[in-house]
RNA sequence: GGCCCAGUGGCUCAGUUGGUUAGAGCGCCGCCCUGUCACGGCGGAGGUCGUCGGUUCGAGUCCGAUCUGGGUCGCCA
């Protein structure tokens, strides 16, 4: 049975009303959460999305008619119910906002009736994503999630308008745009008017936000879509939302400065929270080999330490060999986990050879001193003890050590770093670390394609100081490039671009780039440089991942609406599908069956 | 593509070294109850143990494969 609504006006939401209310005459429509029937009244708990209003019948005030449908309501029927907000008469529930008032029922529509859900509609919610995901939207139902959309709705518009006042211009960028091949796989869309041609789907709107400089936009913003073919992770997920900027006549220290502020006020505005600034800075090599990682999570130590001169001249080649190949030994200190039975320290070897390691030394520094040490024949006593020493380590410790190439050192010794952070519950949950990353290497060697590769994009300008080094040592050059990193997840980064054509063109070529291929790309980036382009710099958030741990939730998919799952599909639409022959002739598509791939 | 974890009534779980008719809480259905809010009382329904194959006198339990979901490495300029 469905009831029309007509002749009633929603007055509040549930939760709105309170003790200032009582007295007067209200509407509320909502869900029915629950029905307690005690016989001669009933108790009637009605959700919406400001949270829960309990609601009493009892048929002298609301009458039979209306008491007969009471008795019928089950969880999930939509009602609307006209009543007298009252003071508790009997038991207040101080576990609920509205736990001193009720609203006594005069009428109630039934607008509609609801089969039993396949999982309760509550918060803490104990069931499996895969059927959560399936009826999205009665998950969508439960106050912890809709307290995540919430607060992101809050967080989009208090960045709107901080950034509104601090005179950046909202402008859309094209969702159907030019492929890229550098960086991330693309999402193409096939065009129907040019068979064969493609679209692009943007990994970002970088470019174009480089053009809105060149026009005179000199700050923009967008919150915008990005979407990118890759592996789906905790934090990762195939089409994302970025808070995205871009602004003219800056340098570093002023795209920084901005971003602070608009931090501060985001996280004072929404949870409250004082945020100290300015953030702390690091270089890149710095968080490399202090903590082996450019995000680090600065929540706590355990900082790795480079013993390679301590080590470089014992008997123990696992430790000399990568030394004399160029390589390092470097170590972590896990403070008071000197007694950390075999089976877990064999864990922990597993979980690094995970991560590249061939192995893992260890010394632990027992109570009374002694080592226990899965490489002691190969060192002397005062070797061993100088190797403590290096390494700040006290009775009750337990030293990590991990020797190869050092780039292999810093990924093992960093993920093992959070590792036992995270078994040792050393990371506090109320604590917010910002951190700016400096100074990235604007290079990196990529071995498959046997040249250099932008490690940011290739417009990420170049340090002054390190521009000569293009011609002689590329893989030397430090960009401005920064990262904005919050409790180890990078939420952001950004640079300054280059917007000289002699150096755009110096990156090209060092990326292995002929000038015709750069202007095969993107040649309406470099023709619209000729024509007078201003310095700029820019940075784009991750608003999902910003969400994500303002929220405390440990993944992604619990502050978006609709997220998909690990291979990229969609558990609730079925989303992607087979697509009618006929749309597929029209864009002249054919496709190729597996024995003919075969 | 690799590695790891999980899958038992609608939901969340238990299920011993393989051994009778696979249990619990919640939910659901029926009846009762005028102050409940984790309402209460009485009664009831509901499960080919993800799927396929194997070992065995006998498999929820052991083995293999596979599917689904999660985590992660590769990947993510």
């Amino acid at each position: 049975m469905s009831e029309s609504m007509v002749g009633l006006k929603r007055t509040h939401r549930c939760a709105e009303l309170s003790e200032a209310n009582i007295g007067n005459t209200v509407t509320i429509m909502g869900w029915v959460q629950k029905q307690r029937n005690k016989g001669g009244i009933i108790f009637v708990d009605v959700r919406d999305r400001s949270g829960i209003l309990q609601v009493i019948f009892e048929e002298s005030t609301c009458g039979a008619a209306n008491f007969g449908k009471a008795e019928k309501l089950r969880s999930e029927f939509v009602v609307a119910i006209v009543g007298t907000l009252e003071a508790r008469s009997g038991a207040e529930n101080e576990n609920m906002t509205t736990g001193t008032i009720e609203l006594r029922a005069q009428e109630l529509r039934v607008l509609s009736e609801a089969e039993t859900p396949p999982f309760p509609i509550e918060a803490d919610s104990k069931t499996k994503e895969e059927l959560r995901l399936k009826y999205r939207y009665l998950d969508l139902r439960r106050p912890d999630i809709q307290k995540n959309l919430i607060a992101r709705s809050n967080v989009s518009t208090c960045v709107r308008s901080f950034l509104a006042e601090e005179g950046f211009l909202e402008i859309e960028t094209p969702m159907l745009t030019k492929s890229t091949p550098e960086g991330a796989r693309d999402y193409l869309v096939p065009s129907r008017i040019h068979p064969g041609n493609f679209y692009a789907l943007p990994q970002s709107p970088q470019l174009f936000k480089q053009l809105l400089m060149c026009s005179g936009y000199d700050r923009y913003f967008q919150i915008v879509k990005c979407f990118r073919d890759e592996d789906l992770r905790a934090d990762r997920q195939p089409e994302f939302t970025q808070i995205d900027m871009e602004l003219s006549f800056v340098n570093v220290d002023d795209v920084i400065e901005v971003n602070e502020r608009l931090l501060q006020r985001v996280f004072k505005e929404n949870l409250g929270m004082d945020l100290t600034l300015p953030f702390t800075r690091m270089k890149w090599i710095d968080a490399m080999s202090q903590y082996g990682s450019d995000k680090p999570d600065t929540r706590f130590e355990m900082k790795l330490v480079d013993v390679s001169d301590v080590v470089k001249d014992c008997e123990f080649s696992v430790f000399t060999t990568p030394i004399s190949e160029g390589g390092s030994v470097q170590g972590i200190n896990a403070k008071g986990q000197a007694a950390m039975p075999r089976k877990k320290i064999d864990a922990l070897i597993d979980f690094a050879k995970g991560y590249g390691a061939k192995g893992l030394a260890y010394l632990a520094i027992q109570e009374d001193g002694s080592y226990k040490c899965s490489f002691s024949k190969f060192m002397t006593e005062a070797e061993l003890k100088r190797l403590a020493d290096a390494m700040q380590g006290e009775a009750g410790d337990l030293l990590l050590f991990a020797a190869d190439k050092t780039k292999t050192v810093w990924d093992v010794l960093g993920a093992l770093r959070l590792e036992l952070a995270k078994k040792l519950e050393l990371l506090d949950d109320d604590q917010y670390n910002f951190l700016w990353v400096t100074e990235f290497p604007l290079l990196e060697y990529n071995e498959e394609a046997e040249r250099y590769v932008a490690m940011h994009h290739p417009f990420t300008m170049p340090m002054d100081e390190d521009l000569e080094l293009l011609d002689t040592d590329p893989g030397k050059v430090r960009a401005k490039a920064y990262d904005i990193v919050l409790n180890g997840t990078e939420l952001g980064g950004g640079s300054v671009r280059i917007y000289q054509n002699n150096i755009q063109e110096k990156m090209f070529e060092t990326l292995g780039f002929t000038k015709e291929e750069a202007y095969e790309r993107f040649g309406f980036l470099l023709n619209a440089f000729k024509y007078g382009v201003p310095p700029h710099a820019g940075l784009a958030y991750g608003l999902d991942r910003l969400i994500m741990l303002m929220m405390k939730q440990d993944n992604i998919r619990e502050v978006i609406a609709f997220p998909k799952v690990k291979d990229a599909s969609c558990l609730m639409t079925d989303a992607p599908n087979v697509v009618d022959e006929k749309q597929l002739d029209e864009l002249k598509i054919s496709l190729v069956s597996e024995e003919m791939e075969a």
